[in-house]
Parts: C-alpha cells; sequence; structure tokens
DNA sequence: ACAGGTGTAAAACGATCGTTTTACACCTGT
DNA sequence: ACAGGTGTAAAACGATCGTTTTACACCTGT
C-alpha cells in the first residue's frame, strides 16, 4: 500500500465518520501516519485532500454499481451500505459543508452526480431499451429512490433500500406494460 | 420581531448557506446585529445555537407539510423548495458535520426525523385507509421519494421533485389496485 | 428613586486552526 | 561517490476559533 493511498484511505474514514471541517489537519497526519510536512507535498492542502478523496471515491463507488440490471444495481447499494456503513452522500455532504463557496469541491461533486447520472441512464436504458419513451423519466425516478434510500438508510437502515428497490421494479415492470398497450 | 427570532432567522440562513462548521459565532452575532454576550445568553452556545435552530425549523417545516394527501404533500415541498432554495436536508446535514458525536445535535435531527415519518404514515393511513395492508412499505417508500428528491434536487433542480411525485403517485394507484383484486 | 433585567462594545482568554520552515536522515540510480 | 528524491520530527507562523469578562447604559415596574 503506497503511502498515497495510505493518506486517501484514512482521509476518507475520518471525513466521513467525523465531517470535513471538523476533521484537521493534525487528526489527518496522526490517522495518515506520516508529517504534515509529507502530507502538503502529496494534498497540496485541505481543499486539495477533500478533491482527492472525492476523486479517488468517485472512482471506487462507480466502479462497484457497473451493473447491467436495476437489481444488481440496488444489490450493489445494499451491499456498499453494508461495508461502508450508513452516512449519507459524502459528496452532497462536502457540497453541504463547503457552502459551494470551494469551487475545487463544487466541481468533484458535480462530476461526480453527472457520472453518476448517466451510469443510472445507461441501466435504465439496458432495462427498457433504447427506443422507450419514458426513459429519461424512469431514470430521475430511480436517481431519486437511489439518493433517497441513501439519506434514509441514515436513520431507517437498509430497510429503506429494500423499500426503494421494490419501488423501482414496480416502475419499471409499469412503465413495460404502459409501453406494450 | 423578537432579539430571539431574529438571532434563530439569521442563523438558520447562515447555517443554510454556508455549513454549521463553517459559520463562525462572529458571523451569527454579526448577522443577528447582537453583542456575542446577548448571543450567549440566548443561545448558550454554538451548540445550543444549533439545537435551537433545528427545533425551530422542524416546527416551520412539519406546519408546512401538515395536509392531507399525497398531491398535497408534493406540492408543499415543491412551494418549500422553491422559497428556501435547494441545499439537501438541513437535518441530516447537522448531523454529518457533527459525526454524530453532539448528543444534543443527533437527538434534535432524530426527533425530527421520527415526527417526519409519523407524518408521512399519517398522510399515507389517510389515502389507503387504515387497514390497508401495505401501509408500512408504503410510507417508506413515499419517504424514500421526498428524501430522495430533497438531494437530487441540489443538482438536478425541482424537476426531481416532479418526478417523485409522478412516481409516488403511481405507487399509490398499483397499491390500491392490487388490494382491490 | 432605584433595583433588575437586558442590552452594547471591546478586550481578553486559552486553544486550535491550516500551513510553512528548519534541520536532519535515509534510500536509490547513476 | 554523490546528487535528488522522499521521508521524519518539531517548532513556529499568523489567523481565527468559541467563549468569558469588564465596564457601562438604558429601560421598566414598583
Amino acid at each position: 500500500m503506497s503511502i498515497k493511498t495510505k493518506l486517501l484511505t484514512s482521509a476518507e474514514r475520518l471525513f466521513d465518520q467525523h465531517g470535513f471541517m471538523s476533521t484537521s489537519m493534525d487528526q489527518l497526519t496522526k490517522a495518515a501516519d506520516m508529517s504534515s510536512r509529507t502530507l502538503y507535498k502529496h494534498a497540496g492542502g485541505k481543499t486539495g485532500l477533500v478533491q482527492a478523496v472525492l476523486t479517488a471515491r468517485d472512482k471506487r463507488f462507480m466502479q462497484a454499481i457497473d451493473v447491467q440490471s436495476i437489481d444488481d444495481l440496488f444489490a450493489a447499494l445494499q451491499n456498499w451500505t453494508l461495508t461502508e456503513g450508513a452516512r449519507g452522500c459524502l459528496f452532497l455532504r462536502a457540497y453541504g459543508e463547503a457552502g459551494g463557496e470551494t469551487p475545487e469541491i463544487t466541481d468533484a461533486v458535480m462530476a461526480h452526480k453527472a457520472a453518476f447520472h448517466a451510469q443510472i441512464a445507461r441501466i435504465v436504458k439496458a432495462e427498457l431499451g433504447a427506443n422507450h419513451p419514458d426513459l429519461e423519466l424512469l431514470t430521475e425516478q430511480i436517481l431519486v429512490l437511489i439518493e433517497g434510500s441513501t439519506s434514509a438508510a441514515i436513520y431507517r437502515g437498509t430497510d429503506a433500500i429494500t423499500s426503494a428497490h421494490q419501488a423501482a421494479t414496480l416502475l419499471i415492470a409499469q412503465t413495460r406494460k404502459d409501453s406494450g398497450i
């Protein structure tokens, strides 16, 4: 495990568990087991570190949900929540803590959300066929269900994901039926 | 407008726009146009102020969604977002920033979310009838749709709420149909 | 008339923040 | 052999944090 990987994984853990602004550079250097000089050489500063953590998480999360069906998508989300815990979307949390006032962070968040939306659009298209007229609506609805289960899981547990999955399944089935008429 | 109301409304605005940890007591006293001595007498401290802001917002939000139908619920949410903006659920943001490590804040957040869940359960019950077997599932699904549209609206705009509304309507209609068979 | 409550302005508290600097040590490739 | 890169430990930077204190002023009810 490279020194850079150790920095990113320990920082991600601290940011996720205690919040971005509440985590000090001192805690970050101690958790990464390196000197502040080394941390600053690698990350540039706290904003750069947040940016790097979000970019790494984007890659990891996008890989986790790189599936071909709605069922697999929700299974991947259940698995992610089981291993990572349920503390809400780390990207939206970063955006909220920075108040949208740090362009580097806003950019990283919006880039992730654009990729996230595109991924869902792709899966919905694979599910309904490329010519279905309701692709956009369904994509938006599945996206809302996933964002919602991510938020709701914080206080309702993984049942929120199961319920969202059932809703998604019904929406897809109903949309298939409507187009069949 | 009392001095306490001015403090709570200006603090809510700052916390919402810049984040809780990023907002300093200095900014809060200046926005409330009072001395720090007065602020501390009224709020106790920063944690007390966050707590008071969340409690006040809970009352205001619960009043806004005190409706009798799913349609009115989503209309209320559209209206809320139009006047308040879309920066995510302030309660979950507070919880995330505090890392769940400040009991007073955790309590305020969880109390709100319990009331929020109960409110949705009440509306779903009014919509489907008290004896419908799927009340719990529908409640959880509507809750997920609302949490999701609150999060998604940050980067997808109010369309997310419209899509969630359509999904909720279809889920309710389908659940009615299933029980009719 | 005067006590109690409520307010201001400003200085000060110690603690901590993110960041930089200094002085030094160890590899590694040529 | 030695330069360059990469690392540590520790001190120091000025700025800012949340909070408390001091000294003073104005209402308001009795």
